[in-house]
DNA sequence: AATGAATGAGTGTTCATTCAT
DNA sequence: TATGAATGAACACTCATTCAT
């Protein structure tokens, strides 16, 4: 598997496209080397089967994608400063990458158990970032002592997974980046009231 | 589609066990069948095709699932109770059928965007009962007025769900019971300390 | 089998309807017997299976068809007249019951070889009368001598054939007894001259 | 569809040999193709689905078939020659390749209607050659005139078309072409006695 | 005689993957 | 490296027929 191959990527960019446009399960091997302009065959070079496209796409799309976000958060101050960034920055990043968006929320998920455990495997660096936001936030005695992390770290995801499937859903017909604030806001404060 | 007819239920709860024990793709009809003690051709008696034991599975055991839901937390006096019971009812629910978890957090997933819309439909009167509780919470001065409906409900929603995939992916290993007071108080008040 | 009970009848019936309205391939069984007001069941105890039915049809159905061309033949005088008495009786039932005539003519053929067999069989009575009137011809010397009988057969059965067929698919859009006359006077005379 | 392609050839006269053996209904393309030597997939990169594989089988057959017709009657010099020599080569032709001689006159005639108006189609091509003849035959006045053209066209494929088909039917036990002047002199002279 | 729920055999088509060139 | 023709396993669904009532 030569990763560092522009056949490689430009496999990958076509697979993010015509799952897109297609959905997953009319997204054959066949469609996506046409779109890549390859031999079907010339795909077997590159990866081992059909699974290892998807896992591939999503290694190499939310690499870059955690990048940016350990980039943005690195230079904040508070955890809570970083807290926000890490949602604004999920949220612009989808926003600009409709294809993307559409693949990660809706179409990946069809897949098998088998290939979300793998997909399961690269979000982990995604939710170690997560967790080491939360770390700080209670060093600096900013959060609550006390919380379990492994649910912590679930209210953060899933609530902005959550926010960016209703967008893609409801066919990304508002500015979610408006949202981030809010969201951030419900995620350190919750529904209470902060005055009692 | 006889819905009282036992054959029904029976199909559906085959179906129920066929797609834990094998994935939603390797669940045949004829599997289905052969678990529910009917013939193949019977399964289209009381079902139009295999989408719609999915979409009626989902039905039945939602609708069940819910009902129970408005029981338990129309008693309660406060939202904040009727939430701690609304999150404390799901786990429970989920913990009593392994298979029914299973299905709903791993194998319904992989279903195509046509039926997932058909299951959000279902959704609808599940999220309308969140919508309520949140509602009243707000009325009684025990929420944040000014809170987006559409983000709380996707924060108490997602959470939950997050929470019961992750204990799934788990293999369910630990009491998720366990885990609904501290999702509650992290819904109700978020990761800030409370004192500040 | 009990063919002069009234469901035999009604059966037969209903099966030349729905065949006609709704095509050989798509007349199932349970088609028939809910056009017939009988169960599903209820068809097996008049006909042995769904071949019988169709052979029934057209025993039944050819039965009164060959019966009637038969009496208005035997008045006329000459082979000549008796010839175009047939092919205006044919032309005039077929006519009388566009259903029957759609089912004779195009549905039924799309049977198989065995039940085409079966069909033949009945229609061999018909053949039979084609064959006195042509035996008739000869003996009264309007007839050319040395015919050889199974073509003459093929001719005027063929062209009957041929002409009601081309009136079905043309969706029986103008009167085929019109051209009883001209069927008549091909078959007699030929294309030649007669003048030379 | 390649039609150059070897195989596309080979698959049609695979399914010829298939079709006469079997019979229409029991010749699934699984058999066809173990019969081509290719696996059942390759079908499909030949053909766009089964009934693709009998409409093209008429065309290809077909096609032939009338292009012959055409090169021998071109050379006749009179309308009736041209006739005698199309009945001939018809009969010839058939006579050639009992396979093909069964699949035209039975097994395809078990076709929906569908597939039917293709083989019509095609067949519009040999019409027009006998139509030709019967326009020749008047303008030479060897033919009456005022003839129905239509019926005059169904006189003479009918016949024909009947005689092949009774010819099939007993099993090919006799010498078809020497039939051929006989239907040739009856449809140019019908049954009367040419001296009346 | 009549019912109609239940049966289960039977098949066209797709598509991930291979391999000779 | 690259090709793309060929492969063949896999599966949802229909419908004629049966049989317990």
């Amino acid at each position: 598997m030569k990763k560092n191959k522009p056949k490689f990527k430009q496999i990958i960019d076509a697979a993010v496209e015509v799952i897109a446009e297609n959905g997953y399960h009319s997204s054959q091997v066949s469609k996506i080397a046409k779109k890549a302009g390859v031999a079907d065959g010339t795909i077997y070079l590159y990866f081992k089967n059909k699974e290892d496209i998807l896992v591939s796409l999503f290694q190499e799309k939310m690499g870059q994608f955690i990048e940016k976000i350990e980039q943005e958060t690195t230079s904040k101050q508070s955890a809570e400063q970083k807290l926000l960034t890490l949602i604004q920055t999920h949220f612009e990043q989808l926003a600009a990458d409709h294809h993307l968006a559409i693949v990660t929320q809706l179409e990946l998920r069809q897949s098998n158990k088998e290939l979300r455990q793998k997909i399961n495997n690269v979000l982990k660096r995604y939710l170690n970032v997560i967790d080491q936001i939360v770390e700080e936030g209670v060093e600096e005695e900013l959060f609550r002592d006390g919380l379990d992390r492994r649910l912590v770290r679930q209210m953060i995801f899933g609530m902005m997974d959550e926010t960016v499937t209703n967008w893609v859903m409801k066919e990304q017909r508002y500015n979610i980046v408006d949202q981030a604030k809010e969201v951030h806001s419900l995620i350190i404060h919750g529904l209470a009231r902060t005055d009692q």
